[in-house]
DNA sequence: TCTGGGGTCCTAGGACCC
DNA sequence: TCTGGGGTCCTAGGACCC
């Protein structure tokens, strides 16, 4: 708790739809929805223009679809946002060295770090305040400039209340909230506000009579602390009041790296879920070592049929990031589980991470060399004599930046029936034209996202060779992180709806699985 | 066409040790 | 042959966040 508002919160607006729109010519102000585009997706961020449907993140995407049929329809280019998010990391970083980033698109900075530090702890209230309403516009300025992105900021004298703030700036604004004034702004808001009390805290609550923040700072720390124990109880309360002394902390190391996939159809046979099992475990190497880490602890995560979810883990001597080791883990944890009824998710991801440390190299050249004689260790990618000759055929997803040799570069549409539609346009050029072509069409390739500025290249790209051809050719590593979807994405693919226009004309708006005729559902 | 993917933190019980 | 506590590690599950 300070004096002086000098933590803000930063939260860019509709962040990853936002990035869409600015990319894509065509679809600003127009509803845009990013997300899982298979069966069973969900939305990860809607565009104002189609939250005004009712459409908000994680609704089911067939849901999102009924509300909103004439938005576009697009999967997520990560690359992209986390170019954009370096941006921003970036200008908060001028302001101060203490960043506290909270995911791609929000953070905490604490004012009382940086440059302006010194000027801030002698100002006095009324200048103080002024200062951090400038550098907080310019702040935002700077943003739109460099990206042409808007965000949302709150400025406070704690965490809690700089976050309160920008939520009540958003979109594209600005507040202050003056140090003393915590419970007077608190005080009438639903408890679902204080971070924390999700749905069933908010059940508990409630039952107990407390629905206002006021309600809970009348009702004491110690009933908070019987209703909903004791470290919850007492962050609760304290929020309550308005209190709230957690530092801005930079940059943390993660403590876990996981990764899931949820099937389009659920798995029903082991040896299928061990096979996935052994994708999701080298997935999960690759990430675990383009961290420099190693982990002691193995999770396999399963979803049953049913939704019910339950997690097996295995510790071992040492940390590791052997992709052996690891997929053996797993394996056996897998081999373990029920699985009747089927399986609708599997993960895997190790924690108790360690710095690099390549624990027993001893052990592990040994297993390579027993390994290298018999066959070699599953590696995630299909070999095998059953190779699936469907395997070869490309895999266009809605929204993916591509080039074409003769009309540059674009994005994808749509796809299916054999065909794929593209709009060709880029950040800065107008609104674009769109053609079909052959999904197999040799002059048509993946391409790394553009940056959203003209000339302002991206800082440092993340892996992946696609030709961009020219100056900025210095590929950094495999494409670590991966948009290496397995190749589980289901059959055909649903496109683009074409946003403003007629819907289901000009073939865009793709198949659906089944081949059917787009025009012919709702 | 019900419900993603990547995380964090907390709780609770049992094992094991002192 | 009874009732003791405390600490740490491991495992499992759940709430929550973006």
């Amino acid at each position: 708790m300070r004096s002086l508002p000098s933590i803000i919160h930063l939260d860019m607006d509709a962040f990853f739809a936002a990035v869409e729109q600015a990319a894509k010519p065509s679809l600003r102000g127009k509803p845009v929805i990013v997300g899982g585009l298979g069966g069973r997706g969900v939305v990860s961020t809607a565009s104002y223009e189609a939250r005004r449907f009712g459409v908000h993140s994680a609704m089911p995407m067939a849901q999102a679809r009924r509300f909103c049929p004439n938005a576009a329809f697009l999967a997520g280019r990560f690359e992209a946002y986390r170019q954009v998010s370096e941006i921003v990391m970036g200008l908060l970083r001028e302001l101060s060295p203490l960043v506290q980033p909270l995911s791609l698109d929000e953070a905490f900075v604490d004012l009382e770090a940086g440059p302006y530090g010194p000027v801030l702890a002698e100002a006095d209230h009324g200048t103080g305040e002024r200062l951090v309403l400038a550098l907080a516009e310019d702040l935002r300025a700077d943003i739109e400039r460099r990206t042409g992105l808007t965000a949302s900021v709150g400025a406070a004298g704690s965490k809690l209340m700089a976050k309160i703030a920008s939520e009540q700036a958003k979109p594209d604004g600005l507040v202050l909230i003056e140090p003393g004034e915590e419970r007077a702004v608190l005080g009438p808001m639903p408890v679902r506000a204080l971070p924390g009390i999700g749905p069933a805290t908010e059940q508990v609550l409630r039952r107990a009579g407390l629905n206002t923040v006021a309600d809970l700072a009348e009702a004491g720390e110690a009933e908070l602390v019987q209703l909903l124990g004791r470290s919850h109880g007492v962050g609760v309360h304290q929020m309550s009041i308005g209190l709230d002394d957690r530092p801005v902390v930079a940059d943390q190391d993660a403590k876990s790296v996981s990764v899931e996939d949820t099937f389009e159809v659920d798995l029903a046979d082991r040896e299928r879920v061990l096979r996935e099992v052994d994708v999701l475990a080298a997935r999960c190497v690759r990430r675990l070592r383009a961290a420099g880490r190693s982990g002691r602890t193995v999770v396999l995560k399963v979803r049953r049929f049913d939704f019910s979810t339950l997690t097996r883990s295995e510790t071992l001597r040492g940390p590791t990031d052997d992709e052996a080791v690891i997929t053996e883990t797993a394996r056996r944890l897998a081999s373990q589980v029920d699985i009747t009824g089927g399986v609708r998710l599997l993960g895997v991801g190790v924690s108790q991470l360690a710095d690099y440390t390549q624990e027993d190299l001893f052990a592990q050249a040994e297993r390579e060399e027993a390994a290298a004689e018999q066959h070699p260790a599953p590696t995630g990618e299909e070999h095998g004599p059953e190779v699936e000759e469907e395997a070869v055929v490309r895999h266009w997803m809605p929204g993916q930046d591509v080039h074409h040799a003769e009309f540059g570069p674009g994005w994808v549409q749509g796809s299916g029936v054999g065909r794929v539609t593209v709009r060709f346009e880029t950040p800065w050029s107008g609104p674009g034209r769109v053609r079909t072509f052959a999904v197999d069409d040799p002059v048509l390739e993946p391409a790394r996202p553009l940056p959203l500025r003209r000339g302002a290249g991206w800082g440092e790209p993340a892996g992946g060779e696609p030709e961009d051809g020219g100056a900025g050719d210095r590929a950094a590593g495999g494409n670590g992180a991966g948009d290496s979807r397995p190749g589980d994405g289901g059959t055909g693919e649903d496109g683009a709806a074409e946003p403003g226009e007629r819907p289901g004309r000009e073939g865009s708006a793709g198949a659906d699985p089944a081949g059917r005729d787009p025009a012919a559902e709702g």
